[in-house]
DNA sequence: TATAGTACTTTCCTTTTTGATAGTGACTTT
DNA sequence: AAAGTCACTATCAAAAAGGAAAGTACTATA
């Protein structure tokens, strides 16, 4: 009984960290989420996300592409345009994405309770 | 019709921050599934967590502690024993919990699909 | 007296992440 | 000719995260 729930437990574990292995960090989640609400440009993205820096997003951005839940389109025009879209896999966060955002707006309103 | 968009988009933005605040790192999402799974004993988690070190275990349970997800129990035998179990808040994470094992397990699909 | 169990804590170190600031190059607008 | 747009890139520094190994405090048992 032990042994099952402790493999059972460890199961569970292995698929959390290779969603936080793509996942992580301060800036892919809002990336994503700003990406979802429509395709954008760099400077487009750099200014929507507060407090990002153009390194940070570069950096990320490419990360994304890399993994796949990205997709980066050049436009030869002049200026040259470049344009950041979710591809099908990446919309398939979707869900996730829901779940982060309601429990981060319950998470919000409890401290600001308890503040009171 | 921009204005509206970019404004929405902020707003998605910041409870998924407030909750990576919560939640980010390596370590913290495993803690809480291992405990998911029933109350455990420092010794136990330590062992059932792959690859966590004593000091980060008992960094992240304070963590997780202070931010009551997480309740730590004293029991006055000898030697001491303490226990650890979700608190009704922590519980909340559930869903979000369900959704990234999902993700991950089809991601760790499509990986090795890809490898082929 | 020595060993072991329980739950950590401490120290020292390396790696990773993030940030601030400035610069590039092609081109356009004023 | 100067300034601005666009999409980055480079450099240096600081901060945060993470890891290995040993130590602490208590008690019980052999």
């Amino acid at each position: 009984m032990k042994e099952r729930s402790h493999e059972e437990c460890t199961k569970a574990i292995i698929p959390v960290r290779d969603a936080l292995d793509i996942l992580s960090g301060k800036w892919k989640l809002p990336i994503i989420i700003s990406l979802s609400f429509g395709n954008k440009r760099f400077g487009q993205m750099s200014k929507q996300i507060p407090g990002i820096t153009d390194k940070m997003l570069s950096k990320e951005l490419r990360d994304l592409e890399i993994n796949q839940l990205i997709k980066r389109t050049v436009y030869d025009s002049v200026p040259v345009v470049v344009e950041y879209s979710m591809t099908p896999y990446g919309k398939t966060l979707e869900k996730l994405i829901d779940e982060l955002q309601n429990w981060g707006l319950k998470h919000r309103k409890r401290i600001i309770e308890k503040s009171k």
